[in-house]
DNA sequence: ACAAACCAACCGGCTGGTCGGTATCTTAGC
DNA sequence: GCTAAGATACCGACCAGCCGGTTGGTTTGT
């Protein structure tokens, strides 16, 4: 057994990210965080890319199962998929970071994002009579998601739960 | 008289971002671009930051002056923003470009930003009987914009003119 | 004993920014 | 109109700190 596992270094990646910014993601930074030495940390991360994709693959992931767990509870596509943007963006900003941090060091990283993007595009598609307004639905609220990103929009906001609210009416009224 | 003036190492600096990523933004490539020394550079820009800061003021600038064109051209308040952010995606890419740039530096930087949004939102509130379906369309428009910024739109996606179309409907239907 | 986990010192390249100088332009006084 | 003087634009060598990654070794678990 290690002191800590992968999962603990993303998530002190994640940390460092929140409170320095992405352009002070540094390797030091993180093996400071998670109390180990850089060596340590590049123990278990050959490289600063594989780190972030490990970042990027934990956050789709854990926005996945969000998705999951809200369709296991009985709604639709449209309907966890927008759940699971809103509980991202409450939670704990993890994908956001992730992003900043990835696409500044490499675009490149995003492609599995993408591919994310184009499936969920195509479900869309094949599911919902109207696409194109179910499409709609989604990127407002991905609008939004970036807008707490970027810090343009102050996680207090009584518009944001308005907003959600109209959302998820619009999103029922699809279905 | 100076060979190349402010706005000129501005667009350089755009154009590194694109060719190169955010990551590869450093003072010696934007001289470079623009043919000048760094030495020289300097001159212009006493710092990095004041750079960024002079790229985001030019793209919000752009902005702007491209939705008023559109508001002189008869369109509605609503209307005018989502076409010029439209605008702004088939064309240059300036503003995105900058956006990440400057987010992954300072986050800080992004003030400016936050304020014009939030002015928007209340002319908006001010503007339409239902301000939240107003919102929501910028956002779904935003959203796109970001899917675009990121690379996981792609450009020439018959898609992005059918969601364009169907926005500026919902747009006129609202006013 | 063997491997995996971890550490601390170190290195080379990059990057933002400085510095001392040169060239080009502007202005003033004659 | 000419020139001296000051300002502005620009150059390129240089530096100090940072950062990703290497290395050679020590500890820890089995």
């Amino acid at each position: 057994m290690s002191r800590v596992d992968k999962s603990a270094i993303v998530r002190a990646a994640e940390e460092v990210v929140r409170e320095k910014g992405a352009r002070k993601l540094t390797l030091d930074a993180v093996a400071a965080q998670c109390g180990l030495s850089k060596g340590g940390l590049i123990h278990h991360f050959r490289t600063k890319q594989s780190l972030l994709k490990a970042m990027l693959e934990s956050a789709i992931a854990r926005e996945d199962a969000s998705a999951e767990a809200c369709a296991k509870a009985g709604g639709d596509l449209l309907t966890s998929r927008l759940s699971s943007i809103f509980e991202l963006m409450e939670d704990d900003e993890g994908l956001p970071r992730s992003l900043i941090a990835a696409v500044a060091e490499d675009p490149a990283l995003l492609e599995p994002v993408k591919i994310k993007e184009v499936e969920l595009r195509s479900e869309i598609s094949r599911t919902y009579k109207d696409p194109e307004l179910a499409q709609l639905l989604i990127l407002a609220a991905q609008g939004l998601f970036f807008g707490r990103v970027l810090g343009v929009v102050e996680p207090e906001d009584p518009m944001l739960d308005r907003l959600r609210e109209r959302l998820l009416m619009l999103s029922t009224d699809l279905a």
